[in-house]
DNA sequence: GCGACTTTGTTCCTGCGTTCACAAGCGGCT
DNA sequence: AGCCGCTTGTGAACGCAGGAACAAAGTCGC
């Protein structure tokens, strides 16, 4: 099981400009780690909802369908936060969780894309629970805009910069067809924005310093299908 | 890229049981390398239409944005393709990666949950050229039973093993509600379906055999999320 | 025909991620 | 109070992925 996986294995974190003293703690967070930690996150949320008040890290990692050894170094990385011999306090976890993810503070996000795809993402309730709230959605076609979808309208173009310069927009998405997704992404980077999730099959190059995410559907769809064919033909050759 | 994949790592391939007379080639492709083939042959599909007929891998390498070492690496485990001096030729390696990926052949998936998600997918048109038809689409609200989307009528939940088991589906999508998906996961499995990919918001357990790929939009936004907030606060200590 | 340039394919190496296994610590029971 | 069982946290080993550098090979120009 893999979310997502094609992208950069680049360690996160600061540039190990670390004080020594002060900071005896590591301050780098693989990126592998951080996908997991928002799955932890999710599950934790089901204990919670379940009345659980602390969880071992083999109920966690099998809820998450992760190694319970790797869950723990996992959780290592934010520091020591369970008691030996009971487990780990549900309520506590989810808090540290979430402080490390940023996921306390609401962050505002543009959509720009509204066709079936990008209606579903300014619909998916996964996103508001989890500290994101959109602050606009754009599309180019005129028959969408002024369209409430999520309760909010969709606007036209040419409002996309006022809107990213006006609510502090962090985080750009971006759902339109491949031929038009570069020249989206570079309005939403020289309006400041800095990260980018990407759903359009398409790659971005973006500026340094800007963070681009790619999800590429059919990409998972073929891996998929790569595992059927070497699983149904395990010993058989790729005929010439 | 990753696309959002906590994942296994794990190797693909077969098992490592060849025979060293007949079969001097390694017979196992890393999966970060099967996801990376199947954006190069989308990257491949693009220069074919500019009318290219050879690239070079710094050429291929740029636009699908991975290195251009690494791209003749993973090239690599698929036999010598190229011409030293001059490059790739573009119809033949299109042809040589669809060949290995099974993308040559149409392949059967049946969709369950017609929500935005769902009708997302069905209508993309992205499945359809990479080798994948959608040959059921199912939904448990009668008010979407009957509906057509992309050319397919919704069906209940009813129809599903027949369409299963009749069409020689291999590959179920579940875009469904989190609190269905393992119920769904189960009569796919137990109709002989042996991948999955789901969208839903839940771990999924399966049988031994069956290959489940999770795809979670809201972990991307969560990893994004944190890139930013790393850059913003590189020095700065969680705080107590 | 020959030399030089271009580009591939491979090999080495460094670093990360994952796993196993064990020591340390805490609660409960007697 | 002391012991036992359970669970965390960490250290070490292993395997894989990514990057750089180099040799082989083919083409273009003279």
């Amino acid at each position: 099981m893999s979310q997502v996986r094609p992208g950069a294995r680049r360690v996160l974190g600061a540039t190990a400009v670390e004080s020594p003293v002060i900071q005896p703690r590591l301050r780098t967070i693989p990126e592998a780690t951080v996908a997991r930690l928002a799955v932890y996150l999710r599950v934790l949320a089901g204990f919670a909802d379940g009345g659980r008040t602390t969880v071992s890290s083999g109920e966690l990692a099998s809820a998450a369908g992760v190694n319970p050894a790797g869950l723990r170094k996992d959780l290592s990385h934010l520091g020591s936060c369970g008691v030996r011999g009971v487990g780990y306090d549900v309520r506590a976890l989810r808090e540290r969780i979430a402080r490390v993810l940023g996921a306390e503070q609401s962050r505002a996000c543009v959509l720009v894309g509204l066709g079936n795809l990008g209606t579903a993402l300014a619909d998916y309730a996964g996103f508001g629970s989890r500290g994101f709230r959109f602050t606009g959605l754009f599309d180019a076609a005129p028959d969408r805009v002024g369209q409430r979808i999520g309760g909010l309208p969709v606007q036209p173009m040419t409002e996309l910069e006022a809107t990213v310069t006006g609510t502090g927009v962090s985080i750009g998405v971006i759902a339109t067809p491949a031929e038009v997704a570069q020249q989206i992404c570079d309005r939403l980077t020289a309006a400041g924005v800095r990260s980018i999730l990407n759903f359009a099959p398409m790659t971005l190059t973006a500026p340094a310093g800007v963070d681009v995410r790619q999800v590429d559907l059919s990409v998972e769809l073929q891996v998929l299908a790569f595992l059927g064919q070497q699983r149904a033909v395990p010993a058989g050759e790729v005929p010439a």
